[in-house]
DNA sequence: CGTTACATACACCGTCCTGTGTACTTACGG
DNA sequence: CCGTAAGTACACAGGACGGTGTATGTAACG
């Protein structure tokens, strides 16, 4: 399952290296983190050469890096730019759990997961995790503006450190945790707004 | 620095050898993160030989489970079995930071970074780690409940969400956290109880 | 057609890692 | 004082890992 599209034969490879190597990027470093998944396994999912694999990044940690750079590049836009919610709406759609019919948990934040098993502050990816967290930090923070709240920046990073609780935390006990974090962002938002701001 | 105890002469060794494995153990997974951390260099620095090591542990699975155990035993009693304190505060107690005069970040939880680090919820370390969230939650629950929580284990559940936000956030920002979560505390903690409870 | 950029197969290097085998030394306790 | 348990030194197996060298193939495009 999650075969990543394979062609009318078993051969497939062909012209899209780069785009394959990221896709099983993608599945593998989910499904198995980034540190127990190495090179000549990933190249296999992706049924790429090794040797193409270092024509398109320099290095392992350089792919790292894109991986993260391509998983969500504009940063929740889903939930930030949607028009048919009001701006309280929409800090709420932030939480809910994307997962549609399936069981299975809401994945760890790849960012989140990134920069801990990475373990280096100054790796290129860790940097672009830190990067991606403060402009979720500040598109809840502007969306909090929109909403009328008194401290949007304050209320922009205690919302902002309730996702990384949830994500934190379905990982640690294996079980759902953004409902819990849900709840709490009502209370806050509620909290924050003026009631001459409520309608 | 953290030079870890000692002797007279340069020589030390001797007796001890699985306490200093452990000592160990918890210099070097906080510093360097677990899979980073090899056992040759883990007994160099407990002045341990290998074969010492695997006499005392069956395997590394086994030593990272146990530094889990042994990092914190009574689930943060210098915090829940303050006496100095009334309920409601010792909630707010959690979230100080431990860090004094230091400048340096709080340390990841160690709990949270062996499940991501591991990344199989079977491990035993994993396991373990499930554990104490679940007890840290409990206690903070049961904390609730003195404080006359309308609904404790809700407002348990909450903190520590609020809690692993606050060291998952720290960690991949390289700034502190606990302040904002300790601010979400307070809101959620005077939002739990009933005005007729507080005083 | 021929050029060129992309991709492939496959062997291989050096390094690090967990874990073991063996034979030797030290220190405590009865 | 001797037996036993604890620790030591050191080499090495066996595998995974990141990464490279080389020579070959192939599809698209001017």
């Amino acid at each position: 399952m999650t075969e990543l599209e394979k062609g009318p034969q078993g051969r497939r490879r062909g012209r899209g290296a780069r785009e394959r190597i990221l896709g099983a990027s993608r599945q593998l470093f989910r499904a198995q983190g980034i540190n127990r998944t190495g090179m000549d396994q990933l190249c296999a999912v992706a049924q790429v050469s090794k040797r193409t694999a270092y024509q398109h990044f320099a290095g392992k940690d350089e792919l790292v890096a894109e991986y993260l750079r391509r998983f969500d590049p504009d940063a929740m836009s889903a939930v930030f730019d949607r028009t048919d919610l009001t701006p309280r709406e929409r800090l709420l759609a932030a939480f809910e759990v994307p997962a549609s019919g399936t069981q299975e948990l809401t994945p760890m934040c790849p960012y989140i997961a990134a920069a801990v098993e990475l373990h280096d502050p100054e790796h290129p990816a860790s940097q672009y995790a830190r990067d991606y967290k403060q402009v979720i930090a500040a598109r809840l923070a502007e969306t909090a503006r929109e909403a009328g709240a008194a401290d949007p920046e304050q209320l922009g990073e205690q919302l902002a450190l309730l996702l990384d609780g949830a994500a934190a935390r379905t990982r640690v006990l294996n079980s759902e945790s953004f409902p819990t974090a849900a709840a709490i962002a009502a209370v806050l938002i509620d909290n924050a707004i003026p009631a001459t701001a409520q309608r």
